[in-house]
DNA sequence: CTTTTATCGGACAAATTTGTCCACTTTAAT
DNA sequence: ATTAAAGTGGACAAATTTGTCCGATAAAAG
């Protein structure tokens, strides 16, 4: 469904928002270690997450990343995956087609495309924040 | 949502079958054309279709690829998936955890097995068949 | 039975995605 | 100021997916 690259994005901004709602700050190891994920790999993904102003991250000693106040009532998973994998989830033809709408449809548009708005509305309408209520809990996980 | 090679599988299976409901056989170039797909990639992609018994093919002079008469009102999209791309779009975790179900489940769990629950269905009701339909009416189209 | 036309299948090549390494910058603490 | 601890970013490497080539095999037609 997304890139693995992507995968990791979301599990590591799940990790990093509910560590931020504990207003704790978390190193690039610590989320590498958490998700289960390679940590020089993460670090590319969070650069992305992080230019698209998704988490904030700071330098130096006690540096680490963070999902402010602010930006943890606003994320949508969506965000996340636009963020890494761009828009192709969205706009992309679920048999492959350069072009593919419902002009010049192609055989199995509509029932791509029943699915394809559910996933949407998914992705738009779930916040990170909401995400984490369960892992605090450890009723879900980020690895196993 | 599906690997290049499924899409190239499923484009190809409605346009046999299309053919094959006008008793038509078609060779490798002809469906490679009409799917506008690499040749030798998609002869690959029809091996494996024809092992999995989902086209029949025939060697020789007028050879070419067909789905049979029986053939053509069972098979369901879900099976050419199935034949090329496993069973990761099933079972596979979200969030792309290596194991990931209801008892411990990643945190997007159950915003994921909705829609993943709704695509399976799809595929398992949607007949190659009932694609052709759209396609022979030029209302539908395999390459644009 | 030979030739021609088609798929089959294995080996190879290119492209993309995933993953690693390391020098660089920033910043806090001493 | 110096040092150490963090993220940054570019170059490189490995793995996977996509795509190509070509000889082998099968079957119909002359």
């Amino acid at each position: 469904m997304f890139s693995k690259a992507c995968e990791y994005g979301i599990r590591a901004s799940i990790f990093i928002a509910e560590r931020s709602l504990m207003g704790m700050k978390v190193s690039l190891k610590e989320v590498a270690n958490a998700i289960d994920s390679p940590e020089a790999y993460t670090s590319k993904i969070l650069q992305k997450l992080s230019r698209h102003e998704i988490v904030s991250s700071e330098k130096g000693p006690n540096g680490g990343y963070l999902i402010g106040p602010q930006q943890i009532e606003k994320v949508m998973l969506n965000e996340i995956v636009f963020a890494i994998d761009g828009d192709k989830v969205y706009q992309g033809c679920g048999l492959g087609l350069p072009k593919c709408d419902g002009a010049k449809p192609c055989p199995a548009h509509h029932q791509f495309k029943i699915i394809r708005d559910e996933l949407k509305e998914m992705l738009e309408t779930t916040t990170i924040k909401s995400l984490t209520l369960g892992l605090s809990e450890s009723l879900t996980f980020l690895k196993r």
